[in-house]
DNA sequence: TATTGTTATACTCTATAACTATA
DNA sequence: TATAGTTATAGAGTATAACAATA
């Protein structure tokens, strides 16, 4: 059997994953990176700001700007200015905006479930343990 | 401790994967993907062709194109007119080619040691089996 | 002076469609 | 007509740098 490593195989896996993923996402018209932001604001208890949103996502704030751009759109966010700080934007899901959250995790966990479905429910189970593991080490 | 779902620390890690390699790539003047060619067009034993690449790496033949277009103009690969079949094109190693991808491996090494530093050995093997078992299923 | 967000710009990875040269 | 590769174009997901408004 042929060694492929690690890292290969994290970014094969990675890529199917997202692939399955796109593919549902695009009848509902919206990108993989735009439903994981709706996400995070579908998560959050309250509005967050932008910077709080970059955070949540990983990257940094000049890239949620077009994310937000497109979500909003597309009706699925509003940008609220902020009462009690000026400088900053509050991001408000709208009820198409949370709507379309669900039906993106939806597709989230069929495209999961389609990838994953070799694999038992206790290799999940691992997979998730250790990906997460390596996931909570600071850098 | 927060639930985070399988695709979601899919996601991270690999970005964070491909952060450490690239980080570490950047002096050396070539990007993961186009190292990424290298290597498939190193292990191979004998120059692949195009399509052959593609099909290595797993994307469509256009996508390769800019690929070997900046690897050519690095000196790092030549194309060649297959003699057997003038619509081919040989993808072939230069010395320089060679040399980078021995320096690009030891990078993808460290980046993925630096990691998976949290997980043990056992971990590591385990990882590599269960995503193993994700890639090798057919779709 | 520091923070928040945006304008401007760019790079990486990948795709589809149409075309050219060759078989 | 089928195959190999490229030209043309596009979109997703990021990034850095410089700047405006506000604190």
């Amino acid at each position: 059997m042929e060694e492929v490593e690690l890292s290969e195989l994290l970014h094969r896996v990675s890529r199917r994953l997202r692939h399955g993923y796109a593919h549902r996402l695009i009848p509902m018209g919206v990108s993989p990176g735009q439903a994981r932001a709706l996400r995070a604001l579908a998560e959050a208890d309250r509005p967050l700001r932008m910077v709080q949103l970059a955070d949540a996502l990983r990257i940094v704030p000049r890239s949620v700007t077009p994310v937000i751009d497109a979500l909003e759109e597309a009706g699925l966010v509003r940008r609220e200015v902020d009462p009690a700080n000026r400088r900053s934007t509050l991001l408000v899901l709208t009820d198409a905006g949370r709507e379309m959250h669900e039906r993106s995790r939806e597709a989230r966990r069929e495209a999961g479930q389609d990838l994953f479905a070799v694999l038992t429910a206790d290799q999940r189970d691992q997979l998730r343990e250790l990906l997460g593991a390596v996931d909570r080490q600071v850098h």
